[in-house]
DNA sequence: TGTACATCAGTGAACGCGCGTTCACTGATGTAC
DNA sequence: TGTACATCAGTGAACGCGCGTTCACTGATGTAC
């Protein structure tokens, strides 16, 4: 009896890991109305707790949304490391590995487009946070160190992001647009999977590095 | 006196063009704000109006947004329209139309970010009304009709769809990271507009075509 | 083992704020005679 | 040309609402003796 009561008590008073409930009460929240429909007092009802209690654990709203964004990366890391260990567990194609990663990028996306928005899209840039930036870093690196491999030892890090960036440009527009729905108004079904494999293809093999070479990357220098 | 005092009163009562006033002051709010903090309020503000006064011309502040939509997707289609009249003008190579067009594109997401987060993101979603959604058609169509005109008459729409459809995706995904600063994680310069142009080569003559023509588009269909 | 006390994660009520929208109204405009 | 009147685009004040955040507080937990 002193034990259970002390039990529910702590269930009742000492959540444990509020931090985390919140975290994911306010993920669930995100991907369910979307970030901008996102408030402090409906995460706060959904971990049962009063709408003072995050103030314990995070300084402000947005501190809210950047845990869930640096765990959102994390989980889309975790996506594309786990799909590329299948090819490489079944054979050493790099040109298979990248296509893998790109396709589970955009599951990625289709499964948690709301996380997904937050992670790219901008307003209230969660990406100025350190922690956030350094999981969004480590998600390209997937990519980057694919690429690599694929470009052999000797590859310079401009050989290796003059192929990984346009990789990356065409997996985010199919992710962007499939989500955004806005694929509708071209009005005939498209698969995206089998689209982004062919791009990965004729992106890799078909002298893309080759006519890219042939612009100075000074002139005109956009972002 | 009377004439003046009778035009300095009528523009002080009756605008003229209070709709077309609002969404020009909705579309710069939106632009220096972001759409998430767009107010209804404030546009009256910068129009010189009521706050009561908005709702004489739209159903509501969802309205006001779809008409911003609407001229936005109008401005984005006169803009590759444009750029594609002048390579038209110099010579008849489409792969030079279709690369210029997806610069114009990016070009237009780099100038106007906001509006093209609003033409192409969702929450809410502008591209359920029926005028938007018919600007992002024709929007749409100046692709299309290039790349048409690129593959010959007898091209079917499959055809068509099936080339200009990565091309839209790749300069959609080049304009979405551009404006969201996301190529900050890669830590290096990129020219965007040589890595469009190379992307539309490599994607047109890279064999494309034939590499999505062996996958079928009906297993694991998705959007 | 028992007691006193510091710590700290919660509560519940309240705040100030900005928002979208509505209301009864006012006065300018256009038209019929 | 002048007058009466319907129309309609504005006003200004107010509403109800949900929000992020703060406050003094309470009671459970962990620790020193």
């Amino acid at each position: 009896m002193d034990r259970l009561s002390a039990v529910m008590n702590k269930a009742r008073y000492h959540h444990g890991d509020l931090e985390a409930a919140l975290t994911e009460a306010a993920r669930k929240l995100i991907e369910r109305d979307g970030r901008g429909q996102f408030s402090v007092a409906e995460a706060c009802k959904l971990a049962g707790v009063s709408t003072a209690a995050p103030y314990r654990h995070f300084r402000d709203k947005q501190a809210i949304l950047e845990a869930v964004a640096a765990h959102g990366f994390d989980a889309l890391a975790e996506r594309t490391i786990e799909a590329r260990a299948e090819v490489q567990a079944r054979n050493g194609d790099y040109t298979e590995q990248i296509a893998v990663i790109g396709k589970a990028y955009v599951a990625y996306a289709k499964d948690n487009p709301e996380v997904f928005r937050l992670l790219f899209g901008s307003n209230p840039n969660v990406k100025d946070n350190p922690e956030v930036n350094i999981a969004g870093k480590r998600c390209f690196g997937v990519l980057i160190e694919t690429v690599r491999q694929s470009l052999g030892g000797e590859a310079s890090v401009e050989d290796v992001h003059r192929l990984a960036v346009p990789l990356w440009t065409f997996v985010h527009g199919a992710a962007s647009l499939l989500i955004d729905k806005d694929y509708h108004v071209a009005g005939s079904t498209i698969d995206v999977d089998a689209m982004v494999e062919a791009a990965a293809y004729a992106l890799i093999k078909g002298g893309f590095d080759r006519i890219i070479a042939s612009h100075d990357p000074k002139k005109a220098g956009t972002c």
